[in-house]
RNA sequence: UGGGGCGUCGUCAAGCGGUAAGACACAGGAAUUUGGAUCCUGCAUUCGGAGGUUCGAAUCCUCCCGCCCCAG
């Protein structure tokens, strides 16, 4: 592998990933995802905007390599944003970022790159990509703390051999050490960054704007009596303690989300421990699923030991521990050790 | 309008003459490539109102207002 391109957010994470790139001695084109949207003046800039778009450029150009503008927004819209919103609409809590990654980052823009006759794409993901034995692995990256592989899961395994993540052997400290020593114009840009194509309103908003109906309702506890008002299904979550305005001897989570009767469920933080779950959209990174592995219910969680059953496409996980707030639409992803073995989207927590 | 009880932050609630705990909620921040969790900080110059007693009252007294209960 020889001609690369890295896709450039923006941030500092893919300016040091082509930087790397590069003085290893590939020959590296940096690409740039746009979403089409205008950031708001005011607002603190997101992946995907012009802002961003630009500060890439300007990263290419202190690195002396070439910089594109690759058009998504029409690809996001229906293969991320359309489903996000249908999973609200059920109840569920989807995570975007996941799949973007399968289906844009390494799907779309994947195959445009590989269309320009590169041999590969390269992201500033703190993950691994190893190969052992002939086979591909997605791993764990040295940098724990911030271990995005629960992003990637859903990767197709095929692809792993022409994705590249030179982030993988470096800490965040590093990089940022390394983005400065360069003088990259973004290396002390902030970290976060919320879902990219929600802007500033926030979620339940801009669910509003895409003709999403965000009725308040009820709000009860576990025997079905009424104690509160919620402002919108959508606004809420598996889990969730803030935003229910509901005074009571000890916080209160929500427990469950009842989207037929618009209604949300709550109850002490004991209460959302689950067993296990089922997943669905399940995707492996190797051969088979081990019967016990470790599972990561949410990105920061973690992994907690498990057995694992895999029958007809359903994934089937029973911890060893209860764990809190198993919420559908989020990702279970499975580990042994480093090894990223798969994952699939909760269907339900049992 | 006979008798009894109660009125302290949005809610629940300590305090019982010595200068307003705490919890929940809420707000802001930290953290974070989803959503959450978590953590930190803030949050009644004032105790239903008006007088009075006292060096000093949310705490004692008086009247008024508003609730609740038992009687009628």
């Amino acid at each position: 592998m020889k001609k690369v391109a890295v896709a450039m957010s923006g941030g500092v994470d893919s300016a040091v990933a082509a930087l790397l790139l590069r003085d290893s001695g590939y020959e590296v084109v940096g690409v740039t995802m746009s979403l089409g949207v205008d950031p708001v003046a005011g607002e603190k800039s997101k992946c995907g905007g012009l802002r961003e778009s630009a500060d890439a450029g300007d990263v290419c150009r202190v690195l002396g390599i070439p910089h594109r503008v690759v058009d998504v927004s029409s690809d996001l819209e229906s293969k991320v944003i359309g489903p996000f919103i249908t999973e609200y609409l059920r109840g569920w809590t989807p995570n975007p970022c996941v799949i973007c990654n399968r289906l844009i980052k390494f799907g779309s823009l994947l195959n445009r790159v590989l269309n320009w006759g590169l041999d590969g794409l390269a992201t500033g993901h703190y993950a691994r990509i190893e190969k052992d034995g002939g086979e591909w692995f997605l791993r764990t990256p040295k940098d724990l703390r911030k271990d995005q592989t629960y992003f990637l899961h859903a990767l197709p395994r095929k692809i792993l051999p022409g994705v590249l993540f030179p982030l993988a052997e470096y800490t965040k400290n590093q990089v940022r050490e390394i983005a400065r020593k360069a003088a990259l114009p973004v290396s002390d840009k902030s970290e976060s960054q919320d879902i990219c194509f929600i802007p500033r309103g926030g979620c339940a908003e801009f669910l509003h704007d895409r003709g999403v109906r965000v009725e308040p309702g009820e709000i009860v506890d576990q025997t079905g009596k009424i104690i509160g008002r919620h402002r919108g299904i959508a606004c809420y979550t598996i889990g969730q303690r803030g935003g229910l305005g509901i005074s009571s001897p000890h916080p209160l989570y929500v427990l469950a989300i009842d989207a037929a009767r618009n209604r949300l469920v709550v109850g002490e933080k004991g209460e959302l421990k689950s067993g296990g779950l089922i997943a669905d959209r399940v995707n492996c990174l190797v051969g088979a699923f081990p019967e016990v592995a470790w599972a990561k219910i949410r990105y920061a969680h973690r992994p907690a030991k498990c057995r694992t059953r895999y029958r007809e496409g359903s994934l089937t996980v029973r911890f060893d521990e209860p764990q809190e707030a198993v919420a559908p639409g989020q990702s279970v992803v499975l580990y042994d050790g480093s090894t990223v073995l798969g994952g699939g989207t909760i269907r339900q927590g049992e």
